[in-house]
DNA sequence: TTGTAGGCGTTATCAT
DNA sequence: ATGATAACGCCTACAA
C-alpha cells in the first residue's frame, strides 16, 4: 500500500457523502446546516484531514497569506529583534513570516527579494543592503504590492519606510558629552561611509559640534565594520597627537568596539555614548551611556504600515521615525582628562 | 484600465506564437529549439513574467520548496544565529525559510507548526518549546516528512536532533573552578527546572563535582528565567551563610544576571564562568571565562541532515552533538578568597 | 521538437 | 442548503 496519500476535501467529502464545495462552506463558516457540519467536522477528524494552504492560496489572482522579509543578517541581535516585532504583529493577522539574510550584500538581496515576489507574498519588508537599489520594484509598487523599508530607506523607490530617529539620538548623545564638559569627540561609525544610518548618525553628530560652536575634525571621524575593526578605530584615535576625551560610537558593534579596546589598555578615562543599548552595558565599568533604539518597535511599525496597505490604504508613501532614549549610565558623564 | 493581471506562462505562449509547455520546457531546460528558445526568452523579458513557485508547487503530490523553523524566540542571538546557519544552508538548495517564534509557550509552537504543515512544507525544524510535546507529529514522521529538533530534543517522538555538548561542556566549566581551587561554586540555572539543557547542565555540573569528591549542595542551585531573576538568583546565592565562590551560569541569560548582580555589588572577588559566549564577554572586568557553544554550527549541522533526509536518507532517527569549548579569560581562573 | 489532455486542492459562480 | 462546473498556473504523461 506504499505510503497513503493525504486525504484531501474531496476525500472527506466522499466519506460524509456530500461534495467538497459543502465541506469548503463547514471549514470556512459560510451556510451549512447543523447536522451537515457536525458529520463534516466527525469525518474532518477520523480521517485527520488538513486545508491545504498552498492550494487554498492558488485561487483566482490570490497571493500568498505571507510576508517576505529581507534583513541583512540574522545572528545580530538588533535585526533578529526587528524580525520578532515583525512576525509578532502579522502572526495576529494569520499571517506567516518568510524571512531571508542578505548579508548586506544587494546581489543576494535581489535574488531574495525575487523568490519572496515569485511566491507571490502579500507584502514585502526589507532592511536595504548597504549598496542596494530597488528601481527595479517599481512595478510591484505600481501594481499594488505593499513594499516597506525598515531600518534604512530605500534607493531610487518612493516607498513606505520606518527608521530610527538616527541624526537627532545621536546629536542628543554627543551632546550629553558636551555638556559634561568634552571638546573633543571621536566618532567611530558603520562601514561603508555611504550608509543611511552612518551618514544620518555622522550628521547627528556635526549638528551637536555646531550647536556648541565646536569645531568639525575630520582626524576624529574613524571607521570600522565589526567589533575587531571598531577596536582598532578606537585605538587610532587614542593615539593621535592630541586625542579626543570622549568617543561616540555610531552602532552596536562599534560600541563594542570601542568598549573593548578601551578595557584592553586600561583606559577608564575615556567617556564614551553608543548608538544602540547593548544587554551588558549596564555591567561594564564604567556601565555604558547609550542612545537605545528600539527596534521591537520599528519592527511592530512597519509591520502594522503593511498591515494597513493591506487593508486598502492607498495613501502616499510615509516615513516613520521611531523615537531613541539616551539612558545615561556612567561613562558618558566622566569629565574630561 | 484598473490593476492589470500578471502575466502567465500561457501569456508569453500566446505572445510568442507556441504552447505553454513550450514556455515551461525553457524555463525548465528541457529540449527546445535554440531559435524558439530565444524568442520566449525574449517575450518574457518583454512581458515581464515571473513564473508562480505557488502553482509549481502545486504540482502532483509535490510540497511547498519551504522549510518552517519554530524558535522560541527571534531576539535572542543564540537562536537568531541558529536561524542563520539553518537559513544560508537551505538556501543552497532553492528552498526558502519560514520562520515563527513559539514565545517558550508549546501552544503556540504548536499551532505554528500546523500552519506550517497546512503549507506542506519540505521539512520541519523545531527548538521545542520547554514543555512541548510532539507525540501529534507521529503520523508526519511516519508519512516521511523530514523533522529535525534543535538545542534541545524532541518529547514523545523519535525524530534527529542536534544538540550542544551541554553536560560535558558544563562539567569541564565546573571542573576549571575547581582545579583554581574552588570548592563552593553556585549553579544559576534556567527556567523551568525540567528544561532539557537545564537539566543536563545540572548534571554536568554535578559530574565535576562528583569528579573532585565535593558534595552536592542544594542550596548552591538557584535559578533564574531572565537576566533580572538571574541577578537577584545570584545574590541570593552570595548572601548564604556559607557562600560560593564561585559560579557557574548555566545560559547567556543567567551569565549576564551574574555579571550584572556583582557589578552591581561591587564584588570583583567571585569567580564566573559562564555557558554560553557573550559578544562583550571580553570587555567584562575581569573579562568573562565561558563555555563557548557554536549556534552556527548548530544551525548548519540540522540544517544538513534536514538535507540528507530529503535525499532519501531513511536511517534511523540520530542524535548530533556540536562540541563546546572553554575560553578562558579570568572570571574563570579568579582563586577563592 | 512541440502539442494535447489531464490533474494538483481549493474556492467562486451559478444552479437547483 | 447543497451541488455541478470551471478556474487558478503549472507540470507530467503521452502523442504527433
Amino acid at each position: 500500500m506504499g505510503a497513503m496519500r493525504r486525504p484531501t476535501m474531496t476525500d472527506v467529502a466522499r466519506e460524509v457523502g456530500v461534495t467538497a464545495k459543502t465541506v469548503s462552506r463547514v471549514l470556512n463558516d459560510g451556510p451549512v446546516a447543523v447536522e451537515t457540519r457536525e458529520r463534516v467536522l466527525a469525518a474532518v477528524r477520523k480521517l485527520g484531514y488538513q486545508p491545504n494552504l498552498m492550494a487554498r492560496n492558488m485561487r483566482v489572482g490570490a497571493r500568498d497569506a505571507a510576508i517576505g522579509l529581507v534583513i541583512p543578517e540574522m545572528g545580530n541581535p538588533f535585526f533578529g529583534t526587528v524580525a520578532g516585532g515583525v512576525e509578532s504583529a502579522v502572526r495576529a493577522r494569520g499571517l506567516t513570516l518568510i524571512v531571508g539574510s542578505s548579508d548586506e550584500a544587494a546581489g543576494l538581496e535581489q535574488s531574495l527579494i525575487a523568490t519572496f515576489l515569485a511566491r507571490r507574498v502579500s507584502a514585502l519588508m526589507v532592511v536595504p543592503a548597504a549598496s542596494s537599489d530597488h528601481r527595479h520594484l517599481r512595478s510591484e509598487r505600481v501594481a499594488g504590492l505593499p513594499i516597506v523599508f525598515l531600518d534604512r530607506p530605500s534607493a531610487g523607490l518612493r516607498a513606505d519606510c520606518v527608521v530610527s530617529a538616527n541624526r537627532e539620538g545621536s546629536r542628543t548623545g554627543v551632546a550629553h558629552l558636551i555638556v559634561h564638559g568634552h571638546r573633543r569627540i571621536g566618532f567611530v561609525g558603520d562601514v561603508p561611509a555611504s550608509l543611511y544610518t552612518r551618514r544620518e548618525r555622522l550628521q547627528g553628530y556635526r549638528d551637536a559640534l555646531d550647536g556648541a560652536g565646536l569645531p568639525y575634525d575630520r582626524a576624529l571621524v574613524e571607521t570600522g565594520h565589526d567589533v575587531e575593526a571598531a577596536a582598532r578605530a578606537t585605538m587610532r584615535l587614542l593615539s593621535l597627537a592630541d586625542p579626543p576625551t570622549a568617543l561616540f560610537a555610531g552602532n552596536n558593534l562599534a560600541s563594542m568596539g570601542a568598549v573593548v579596546a578601551l578595557s584592553r589598555a586600561g583606559r577608564k578615562d575615556v567617556a564614551v555614548v553608543g548608538f544602540d543599548d547593548l544587554p551588558l552595558a549596564e555591567a561594564l565599568d564604567p556601565p555604558l551611556t547609550v542612545v537605545a533604539q528600539d527596534p521591537a518597535a520599528v519592527g511592530a511599525a512597519a509591520a502594522e504600515m503593511v498591515l494597513r496597505r493591506l487593508d486598502g490604504d492607498r495613501s502616499r508613501a510615509r516615513r516613520t521615525t521611531v523615537p531613541t532614549r539616551l539612558i545615561a549610565r556612567g561613562s558618558g558623564e566622566l569629565p574630561p582628562r
